[in-house]
DNA sequence: TTGTACGCGTTATCAG
DNA sequence: CTGATAACGCGTACAA
């Protein structure tokens, strides 16, 4: 194995220049002011809050402004007023497809507003979502978090400190932006049920994750009221690996219809069955959660339900903004609604 | 625009219940100062640069410290230095998991050297690439650019204002990872040559991707050099999509193994193939590009050809903060092999 | 080795 | 409505 960083041979690899410094420094209110002939502080006032200033010198302003192609700085800005424009997200695993359009979903919400979006993961640690959160606590105007394993008191002194938000998780007090599972976990139990199924199971995720527990519930709950039995067989890891170390579990309990905590473990769980000649959907129908990116490329595709994620991303983004502008009433919102999506992995009982 | 915070931790605490000062703001330098009795630039001093204050004031002024639970304001600090102590990762699809690795590759070095990460994406479009860069280089010391779709004299530019890295792109004058792809595409195409392959085929990614054509040229060479044919019949968006629009231009070019860009387009080549009655692999051979968290998902499970992209990102980043240290020139940097991953969707010609 | 004084670019508080 | 001036917290020549 040759080859190298710079591939062309030319190993000039070396003439790269080093960060040079620029001659001239960038534009400021000042040269703005010069420019416009007014004081510095008029500049200011025009460019932050469009209210405060004559509609005459506004466009003068915003004229010089323009010519000078001045930008903010914002460090100069955030030393004051403590606002930097940032809004920090922390994701339980940067690796899961889950969180795609999560971010993407507040990473629009956010560039809508001219907030910038910062990205952290706590690789399902409590502990280090902890000092990541305190970390970014320091830099951005608020937090949120998606699938957080903190507890809630902990999450609760965060929220006393900036505004935050949390998806796929209630906590009292703090915005919260949880979807509709009821809905999707309805629609399968009853496809299910039609299938002929009357024995399921729940592969759980994490322990600290609420919504893993929100989810066996609202299964427990709809089986209950559908007449079906319903158990808890296995918990792991909220990745494919962690699916899969639970296939010995699923296979000894018997039943023909699996829910796992999220798509990843259904795929890892769907693979190790495989592997072991069990058939599906025909000998166990598998279902996972979020329909993730990649979930259609198993053999058979799996069948999931939906979750809004990019939905709940912009949402958490909005409330916080709310926050923010002082607009505090962080009113009713609307539930997100999930829904099943049918694919190979379920099908009869045989 | 969004940032993956890094997880160094700053300071112990926790175990402190008692609020370390009346006054409700956070400690400044101007309260170390006080406590340990000396100057506030002293403070700033001691803790930014550990050599020139006497051991006994240091370690006064870092009790002093310890006990105010004190954080650096990064803003304040960045406005007469400039620094930000934040380098900023631009990719060109954030839901391309082949940017796993880059990420958390680039993160955990940042994290290693107290630097954050700022992520942002570009979707695949240069004008936004550049809009985005442009933003980002306000706050941040340096850019990574991975698989960037700007044109070099654009990427010059950049690098005239701040320290750049690309990733997946020769640039002459920018520090450019580039991965040897001809030790993983020599074994590839030995390997075919064995299963009795003569004629392969090569599906381009997008027009702008300078690997794109890398990957075309190695093979194309390699292929020469082995005495098989290989044609490029198609080329596309690097996504599965794309991959699925290819299916025609590959069935009709009559080649018995092809090779993607990316294994995004792999995948989905191989689900059109599929979906039109055609075995993978005993019709044709499939073999993309990156070994991507997910590739294994596929039946058949995708051969493909691995990048180092975690040390890619490491490496870019280590580049940079090489830069900023004035160690400028560093010598050679070592060589990021590819290899051949075997799985499934390769096999004997029929 | 440590203290003094000033600047970084912006916003906020007063006057006018 | 606009101008002057004082913070904001930190780094750093320049002195001492």
């Amino acid at each position: 194995m040759a080859a190298v960083t710079n591939l062309e041979d030319s190993n000039s690899p070396d003439t790269v220049a080093a960060a040079p410094r620029a001659g001239k420094s960038a534009p400021t209110i000042y040269d703005i002011a010069e420019m416009a002939g007014v004081n510095p502080s008029t500049v200011s006032r025009a460019l932050s809050k469009p209210g405060r200033v004559s509609a005459k010198t506004q466009k003068l302003i915003e004229d010089a402004a323009a010519t000078l192609n001045y930008r903010v700085n914002v460090f100069a800005r955030a030393l004051p007023t403590g606002r930097t424009h940032t809004v920090g997200l922390i994701v339980s695993d940067i690796t899961n497809p889950a969180y795609f359009d999560v971010i993407r979903g507040a990473e629009a919400a956010a560039a809508g507003e001219d907030y910038t979006l910062m990205l952290a993961e706590s690789a399902e640690s409590a502990a280090q979502e902890l000092t990541t959160a305190q970390r970014m606590l320091a830099t951005v105007d608020g937090i949120i978090l998606a699938s957080p394993r903190l507890a809630d008191p902990e999450i609760l002194a965060l929220a006393k400190e900036k505004p935050v938000a949390v998806i796929n998780r209630q906590v009292d007090g703090v915005h919260s932006i949880v979807a509709d599972i009821d809905a999707g976990v309805g629609e399968a139990v009853r496809h299910l049920a039609l299938m002929g199924h009357t024995s399921l199971a729940y592969v759980a995720g994490p322990e600290k994750s609420w919504m893993s527990a929100r989810r066996w519930e609202s299964l427990k709950a709809r089986c209950a009221w559908s007449g079906l039995d319903a158990v808890q067989v296995a918990a792991g890891a909220p990745t494919v690996e962690g699916g899969r170390r639970t296939a010995a579990a699923v296979r000894a309990s018997g039943a023909t219809a699996v829910f796992c905590y999220n798509d990843l473990m259904a795929i890892g769980l769907m693979q190790e069955l495989q592997l072991a000649g069990v058939v599906v959907p025909d000998k166990i129908s598998i279902l996972g959660f979020d329909n993730i990116f990649g979930s259609d490329f198993t053999t058979p595709p799996l069948s999931t339900i939906r979750s809004p994620l990019r939905e709940a991303g912009a949402e958490a983004l909005a409330r916080i903004l709310a926050d923010l502008k002082g607009a505090g009433s962080d009113g009713a919102a609307e539930p997100l609604p999930t829904e099943l999506v049918l694919r190979g992995s379920t099908g009869r009982v045989s």
